[in-house]
DNA sequence: CGTACGATCTATAGCTGCTATAGGGTCAAG
DNA sequence: CTTGACCCTATAGCAGCTATAGATCGTACG
């Protein structure tokens, strides 16, 4: 089997497979007259293994470490437990911090979308200061366009709608 | 104010501050009789925005954008809005794909961790196929060690345990 | 005055897990 | 004999930093 097939039959890229090969995660292969790697069933497995592996979102490390075991298993493999178990609280807080991500992010989008302090206010609270980075350019006294939305201007002092 | 001071009052490493420089997304700065950047109020605030836009998981792409809209206001806004709103939607299918993940590997640890089907299941089930890794170098009629959790035996056909 | 230190400078390489590009070789079919 | 699909190696690039090496600046201490 030469490495296409083994990229097809393990739902992987060609340069994927080469790569983990010089990372040392596949050994390297026997070799055909022309130089084309040839692979056997047990490198299919191996390879399904890491596939699989990365779609649980472990690292690369994580997996050499996997397939060491693998190699050379010992008696104790409660830890491939417990790298399971380090993964989905990993995986949690990952959760639980986009979660907050999000939540400031729409508080960041009421801001302009019908709030009632004016617009603009996206940029204003990213700045998180007084002024309207809108203004910050102008001359005393000129006026910058009012945002899309319509009727609100900036909330920043250089104006004086609401 | 030199750059760690304003390392310091942004919160951002020095280093990080002379990356922003050199990808255009602070301008250069003044310098020092020795070299030294000097930087003003308004790049602490330049500087804020970028951090803030960042720790909202917007890219530097994004922020360079942001910052030529603050430069050179046009009248039309909204897609700041639009921008934000997307964002929004990528956080939440991140959420939504972590959560995913989560699932499946909560499923992978439950075949280790006390299910009923023998141990080792974790890596059995990481490879897909039906014979246990561990059992793949051993020689014929040899087994070997139970996993570390105590009762159970790999499920593979290389062990007569349930 | 010298010197020790901390902060700063530039330039370059490294991180993760690939992906892309350039420039070539192999092999079977038409 | 040429075409086209596949394969080879080597190198650079992605994002957003982080780390390293080796030099310079500026101030405080003895």
């Amino acid at each position: 089997m030469r490495i296409g097939e083994l990229a097809k039959v393990a739902d992987c890229q060609v340069v994927t497979i080469r790569y983990y090969e010089k990372e040392g995660l596949l050994p390297p292969p026997e070799r055909s007259e022309g130089n084309y790697r040839l692979y056997d069933e047990a490198q299919v497995e191996r390879l399904r293994f890491i596939r699989h592996c990365r779609l649980h979102g472990m690292t690369l490390d994580e997996i050499r470490q996997l397939l060491a075991f693998q190699e050379n298993p010992v008696s104790d493999c409660s830890w491939v437990d417990d790298l399971v178990s380090r993964h989905i609280e990993n995986v949690e807080s990952q959760i639980a911090s986009l979660q907050q991500l999000k939540a400031r992010l729409e508080v960041l989008r009421r801001e302009c979308s019908g709030g009632r302090h004016g617009d603009c206010g996206i940029l204003q609270s990213l700045t998180a200061s007084d002024d309207c980075p809108f203004c910050r350019n102008l001359k005393d006294g000129e006026d910058h366009a009012p945002c899309g939305r319509g009727e609100h201007h900036c909330g920043c002092r250089n104006h004086t709608s609401r």
